[in-house]
DNA sequence: TCTGTATGGGGAA
DNA sequence: TCCCCCTACAGAT
């Protein structure tokens, strides 16, 4: 689900599911999370949510009753969110609480509904007294002029060395850009992915020569717009764009990019380039697929990584007769090491213990080499995987409909 | 039953 | 520059 629109809609929903809502402590945390648990002791409270880039903020707000007394009284908490690869924000009834529901908030009144932060891989986080994190930069959506002053001023950083595609996923400087915006945003402006990023931004200005239109934009954004906003491309440039497009996002009004929700067909229709069909892609340095078309650019990686095929270590080095032999022998190694770390972590965890017994007898059995694949070079494979998640968006949104 | 992939990012070397 | 944290799913075998 969660880039920077996707974040913001969270933050939204929040508002308003939880509009005029009381809540009461505690606030409960699953076993299985390795979060902070939230200690905030409160008989009644309000819960107000903010966003900025891919953080969310919820701010608790305690009401005060007749019989509170000034020592007791619990001070207003925010909690920063970041939500992962699969966090999102629910509201059910207490006896629906969702699979993965790792942090909730239950309502005063009876029958209790809950606020839950649901996270299904535990790759999201939250912080209880939490801050904006210091290190990244400002939203792309809503803090646009600084977004762009930041950006301008820094293109000396070492950090604009690297591909366009490579750094738009640096949340220092790009906050609330994730893997379908910078597919989506370069994908407009027809700018080959692995072209130096500093190439492409020099020359811009920190001011932005759209200024009217985005103010318009923001007014709308506070009411549910009339009519779609579309980006006139010609007249925006890249750090336009990175304001802009993730703008239309939050203006299709549906959950953003969630496979999962029965409105998620609008998105996939906003889609230009992003698992579409014919696009082409390529894994990043950093082992991330890039959809693009056309021209990669200078900077492609050499050879396309694959994740399962693993860098030698020294040790394995000493062993070989020859490179063939030597990379298989060190996947074999490396998935050992794995194997051993998943069997220890299995007999030590009751929660959740099923799918680890099937995963290490998994990496017991796969032993085997996994070749390199050239991923713009296998059309075939390039088609199934980009029909893959259509499938299944498909079959999940009749499954809704059922 | 096995493999590969997925909207992110912290931290070790 | 990597490995790792995790679950769920599609497609291959």
């Amino acid at each position: 689900m969660p880039e920077g629109p996707e974040l913001h809609l969270a933050s939204l929903f929040v508002n308003k599911t939880c509009e005029g809502v009381l809540f009461s402590s505690p606030v409960r945390k699953s076993e299985v999370s390795k979060n902070p648990d939230v200690a905030f002791a409160c008989e009644a409270y309000r819960i107000h949510a903010t966003s900025r880039g891919k953080e969310v903020k919820l701010t608790l707000t305690p009401i005060k009753s007749d019989d509170t007394k000034a020592e007791e009284t619990q001070q207003p908490m925010d909690i920063v969110f970041r939500f992962g690869m699969s966090g999102f924000f629910r509201f059910t009834a207490e006896d629906e609480l969702p699979k993965h529901a790792h942090l909730r908030f239950y309502t005063k009144e009876k029958p209790r509904k809950v606020l839950s932060f649901v996270d299904a891989r535990r790759f999201g986080s939250w912080q209880p007294h939490g801050t904006w994190q210091p290190d990244r930069g400002p939203c792309i959506m809503f803090e646009y002029n600084s977004f762009r002053e930041n950006v301008v001023s820094h293109l000396s950083d070492r950090a604009f060395d690297r591909p366009i595609c490579e750094v738009l996923l640096n949340q220092k400087y790009f906050n609330g850009i994730g893997n379908y915006l910078r597919a989506e945003i370069l994908y407009r402006l027809k700018i080959p992915p692995f072209t130096c990023a500093r190439a492409v931004l020099e020359g811009l200005g920190s001011e932005d020569a759209c200024e009217d239109e985005k103010s318009v934009k923001n007014e709308t954004l506070k009411q549910k717009p009339a009519r779609k906003i579309t980006v006139k491309d010609e007249n925006a440039d890249l750090l336009g764009l990175c304001h802009t497009v993730p703008l239309e996002v939050v203006h299709l009004g549906g959950k953003g990019y969630d496979p999962e929700k029965a409105d998620y067909s609008a998105f996939k229709a906003w889609l230009q380039c992003y698992y579409v069909d014919g696009m082409k892609f390529l894994r990043d340095h950093n082992g991330r697929t890039i959809w693009f078309q056309g021209n990669p650019g200078p900077m492609a990686p050499k050879v396309s990584k694959t994740p399962k095929v693993k860098k030698r270590t020294k040790k394995d080095e000493d062993h070989e007769s020859s490179e063939r032999e030597g990379a298989e022998r060190q996947s074999e190694s490396t998935q050992k090491k794995k194997t051993v770390k998943k069997e220890m972590k299995a007999a030590e965890t009751e929660k959740d213990a099923r799918p680890k017994e099937a995963t290490t007898r998994r990496a017991v059995k796969s032993l085997k080499v996994n070749e390199p694949r050239c991923e713009d070079e296998s059309p075939g494979r390039r088609e199934k995987m980009a029909e893959g998640p259509r499938r299944r968006s498909e079959r999940l949104t009749r499954q809704n409909v059922k």
